[in-house]
DNA sequence: AGATGTGAATGAGTTCACAGCT
DNA sequence: AGCTGTGAACTCATTCACATCT
């Protein structure tokens, strides 16, 4: 049955396809907005209703972890949020480390460490002497050769690369050798990670090129 | 309203699916790098081998929109990359206008004006007075209720909506009403557009979620 | 020969329709 | 009754296999 190809180790047994999770979240978003409507209880239809779902897929999509429903009621609202929550992982904090702490690198410190409840930005590293040592949030810039023990001292989980291309794959094994978990890319380049290490890329350019398809 | 200028022989857009749309794109990126390594002609196989991706999901992509190939020897890398750029409507300027002036729009305007070739910034609003009147880059901050002013004189085809959740919804409405042509939305919501505006969200804290699924 | 372009087959993802629980 | 959970049907996407062209 499994033929055993020269690829890398065996999957996980819990597979979740991307679209899925990917709804996953915001089903959650949804319902962290119906708390603070003091919503008690939703069906699935309301649910999809409200924000433009569908209510087969909602109940699809959550069946397969469990069955957080009532039948002939509905979903508790607060029951199946923290069901999602603890999920997708978000039970307890995840620390993040930026490399990179140019624009993009200092926004995303302060616009993600801002108002991201189970993230933090604990550290930010940078090539450059001259940003290196400044003070942004609740951490002062290193430099990216003190890479592993950041990592360590910090805790960071999740390494969030926003440098120039031509330095992410770099950047990212170094990552990755350092020890973090998992890797975000705000590079404009496909990285090449490896198995055991989740890597998200955030390519803007391609979601601007998907845009200007409709304008042509 | 649409209106369609007819310049070049180009397909017809068809229904094309934001998966295809995307990979696209990508192979755009792919034969500039190969520009740049001067390569002249490259196979699908090749292609496919050097950037992790499948030769005959290329060949279908790719078919959709013509013969851009020959066969029994390859696809002209200069020549399809044209092709590509045309597709994707990136063979002339588009000019963006961004809403919300705080950190992640200024990164924004700078790391997006910066270096990306059909992308340029022109125009930045924002509802705070002390924004107002700041110089960013080639452009001068204006006040959010000048939008239809700065839309037209501006030239700006695609609004970029950095702006709390709360806003992004009201904002969006503006951008459209004042005749902005599409949106691109890094507010954490799911906005409600309409039909001849599209609109791509770039929800960070999706992005998130879903690596912190894989570190529980 | 060697690579494209494409119908046919397979697989993934979504919707339908209804059984089963409250 | 009302709504969830789920097999079956269906639609969309990818891969296979090969006819077709240089």
């Amino acid at each position: 049955m499994a033929d055993r190809e020269d690829r890398g180790p065996v999957e996980e047994p819990e597979e979740i396809s991307p679209l899925t999770l990917n709804r996953l979240s915001f089903y959650l978003r949804c319902l962290r907005q119906l708390q603070e409507e003091r919503v008690k209880r939703i069906s699935s239809q309301d649910l999809a209703g409200r924000f433009n779902l569908s209510a087969t897929q909602i109940r699809k999509d959550l069946a397969q972890f469990g069955e957080f429903g009532i039948r002939g009621v509905g979903y508790d609202v607060d029951e199946l949020a923290d069901h999602l929550n603890q999920l997708l992982g978000l039970d307890r904090r995840h620390a993040m480390l930026i490399v990179g702490m140019g624009n993009l690198g200092s926004a995303l410190a302060q616009y993600l460490g801002f108002n991201y409840g189970a993230f933090r930005v604990v550290a930010g590293v940078d090539r450059d002497p001259a940003k290196v040592g400044r003070s942004l949030g609740s951490f002062v810039v290193r430099p990216v050769d003190d890479l592993p023990a950041v990592v360590r001292e910090s805790g960071a989980e999740i390494g969030v690369l926003a440098v120039p291309a031509e330095a992410a794959q770099e950047n990212c094994d170094r990552l990755i050798k350092a020890g973090i978990k998992a890797v975000l890319n705000f590079a404009p380049i496909r990285l090449k990670g490896i198995p055991g290490v989740p890597l998200k890329n955030v390519d803007l350019r391609i979601y601007l090129e998907e845009l200007a398809f409709f304008l042509r």
